[in-house]
This record gives C-alpha cells, structure tokens and sequence, in this order.
DNA sequence: AAGATAATCAACCGCCTTCAG
DNA sequence: ACTGAAGGCGGTTGATTATCT
C-alpha cells in the first residue's frame, strides 16, 4: 500500500496567515531538529498547521538565507532572460537568483514587469513586440532624421532617455525580423508621439491604438520633424538603460554582426494571429529569443553554423537546430559571463558595465 | 476626511511528478 | 507493476496597504 494520507487531520487545521509564535515554533523546530518530513512535523513543531502550509511558510518567508528587499537591476535582467526562456517556471527562474522564492519572482513579475515590458511595446508572454500595435514603435530612420539635424548625429538626444533607447532597440529587432521574413513582419509606418506615454493598458489582445491615444495623430508628413525633446519630455522610465553611446560605435559604421536566424517553422508559429502563449513552445521560444537577444550560439550542443542554410545577403547568419538541447545551451550561455559582443552589449540588457541597467 | 480604486504580496488550491510501500 | 501519499509547482485569491478622487 502506499503512504498514509498527508493532510487527513486538516479538519480544524488553521489557514491563513501566520502568527509570530507559529513562526517561532516553526523555525525553533526546524532549527533543532531540521526537517525531512513535512507531514508529520506540524504535530511534533506543536503547529495546527497543515503541512504544506508550514513548507511553504518556511521556504518562502523563514527559511534563513531569504532575501527581502528591492530587486536589483541585475536580478530584473535575469528575471527577463529566464522568463524569455523558460516561460512561468518560477522555481527554475529562482534557482538562479540566490535568496529568492519562486513565489517572489512571481508575484514581482506578475505586478512589476509585465507592466514595464507591456510599456516597451514587448508581450510579456512571449517576449515579442506587439506587433498588433506596431503604430507606437517609431521608425529608426525617424528617430535618427531628428538626431542629425544640421547633419550630425547629436548623441544627447539619447542620453537618459530610457523610453527612445527602448524604442530603438525594438525596431532594430523589428528590422532584423523583416529581413529574415519580410512577409510575416509588417512594416512599421504610423507613429504616435502619445503613445509613448505609459499608460493602464486594456486588454491586450484587443489593443486598440485609439482606445489608448485619444491625441489625433500628426499628419505622415510631420514624421520628419519630430522633435527629440517631445520623446524626452514623454519618458516617464526613469530608471535603468545602459548608455546608447556605448553601443553606438558599432551601430554607427554599420557594423552589426551576423543576423540569428530562426527556422520558417518557428516564425510562422510565432506571427501575429497565429500563436498564443501556450501554442508557443519551449523550442519555438528558443529559438525566437536566439533571434531576438543573442548573436553568440553556444558553443557545444545541437547549435551549429550551417553556412549553406544561412541567408548569403546577411554573412554570418546562423542557424539553429531544434531541440530540448538548444534551451540547456542558451541556459550555459546565459551563465557565460565572458561572452561580449556589439549585440549582447546591445540588446543583452543587463551589460555588466553599464549602469544602472534596465535588466 | 472619507470612500473608491488600484497595487501588492502572503497564502491557498489543485494539479503533476516522484517515490515509498 | 501498481497504488497513492508527499513534495513541488504554478495559478489564483483575498486581505492589507497605498493612492486617487
């Protein structure tokens, strides 16, 4: 026969939340006898308590090495990346933040970051731009025309400000899309300034440009003269973003690297339309996020270049292949602290050398 | 100042996987 | 090999706190 039940006292068992000297006797216990056994150790703690109640109240609150307080900008870009990665496995996203509960990230993410990438224009589910509101990413060409007034590129445009360094690097991912499949991407040609602003969002997917942006629209001929100082102004994220300028060298003499491809299959699962969260595979997820954050394949593993598949107008270019391998690669890639490049500083948004960072 | 609304987060619920019997 | 409890996990709830009107 199998165990006996865990919880068959819980008739009268208290619920809610925890008193000081339940959590007295809880962590006393603990801290003479450890634990093993959660089953049986409510009734030798002295605890009315179920079981998984005392577990989760000691791995989520009591548990020593617990650590409170205010996320740090690196532990966000973890949090992003993971997510990006691995999707709502908060246990596997906390085994990477030391000190941090599952239950933490989730509820922070839940009710911190969804908000701020829902505010970049990124579906926080997948972690692709919106592209059923692709009239609030501004065109890079624009954003670059109102730079270089009187010819030369101005860089104090870019300077805290966080919202435009954002929106650039949303359209370059944007371009890059295009050019790997130029059909499945639409072109970006609306832009509304007041769209910028972040504001409650309604239901996602009936995101409407007007619901949202009563202001009317400048006229497409305007497009060229926007003023930089209106995005600035408009900026309300006032926090993190590595310096545009440290990246901008490469950037600046068309030197980006390599593109990423991902496979036909994996985009077309990934249009508009066509995917929802859960359609969207760990492999297809991969792949999407090799595409979207990274130009360094890992190095062993199921990831090669394949010279002969790789799109010849764009060198470099790499394939992968799928597989659970590619999700354990990217996971050591992650970890790899020495990998630097124009993109990983660029689109890695958690650059060791850029202060504060955005994550 | 008071009520309404929004934000936060601790805790519960129920499902799934693992593993003891 | 099978059964079923324990542990683990993700989704959700609801109480509390903060902010807005």
């Amino acid at each position: 026969m199998g165990r006996s039940p865990c919880c068959d006292q819980d008739k009268g068992v208290k619920k809610g939340p925890w008193m000081p000297e339940e959590d007295d006797k809880l962590t006393a216990y603990i801290d003479k006898n450890g634990y093993g056994n959660w089953r049986s150790l409510p009734k030798l703690a002295g605890l009315n308590r179920c079981g998984k109640s005392c577990r989760l109240r000691w791995m989520n609150y009591l548990r020593p090495d617990i650590r409170r307080g205010e996320f740090s900008d690196e532990e966000e870009s973890t949090i992003v990346k993971l997510h990006a990665l691995l999707g709502n496995k908060w246990s596997k996203i906390a085994s990477h933040l030391p000190g941090r509960t599952d239950n933490e990230i989730k509820n922070y993410w839940n009710t911190h970051m969804r908000k701020k990438l829902l505010q970049m224009g990124i579906d926080p589910t997948t972690h692709e731009p919106r592209t059923n509101d692709l009239s609030s990413i501004l065109d890079v060409s624009q954003i670059l025309a109102a730079a270089t007034s009187n010819g030369q590129f101005n860089s104090n445009i870019f300077n805290n400000n966080t919202a435009l360094q954002d929106l650039l690097k949303l359209q370059l991912i944007h371009k890059m899309l295009q050019i790997i499949t130029p059909k499945a991407i639409p072109n970006i040609n609306g832009f509304n300034a007041s769209s910028l602003n972040p504001k409650p969002e309604p239901v996602l997917n009936s995101f409407n440009t007007n619901s949202v942006n009563p202001k009317p629209e400048p006229a497409a001929g305007e497009l060229n003269a926007i003023d930089p100082q209106v995005f600035i102004n408009q900026s309300t994220n006032e926090d993190f973003m590595p310096s545009f300028e440290d990246n901008w060298d490469g950037f600046e003499n068309n030197q980006l690297p390599g593109l990423v491809t991902v496979s036909q299959e994996d985009l077309n699962s990934a249009k508009p339309g066509t995917s929802t969260a859960t359609e969207v595979t760990d492999q297809t997820r991969a792949g999407m996020i090799l595409g979207y954050y990274g130009d360094q394949i890992p190095s062993s593993g199921s990831v090669s270049v394949t010279p002969e598949t790789s799109d010849m107008n764009h060198p470099g270019t790499t394939q992968h292949s799928s597989g659970s391998d590619v999700l354990e690669d990217w996971e050591r890639f992650l970890d790899d602290e020495t990998s630097d490049s124009c993109w990983k500083s660029f689109l890695d948004l958690t650059s060791p050398t850029s202060s504060p960072s955005p994550w």
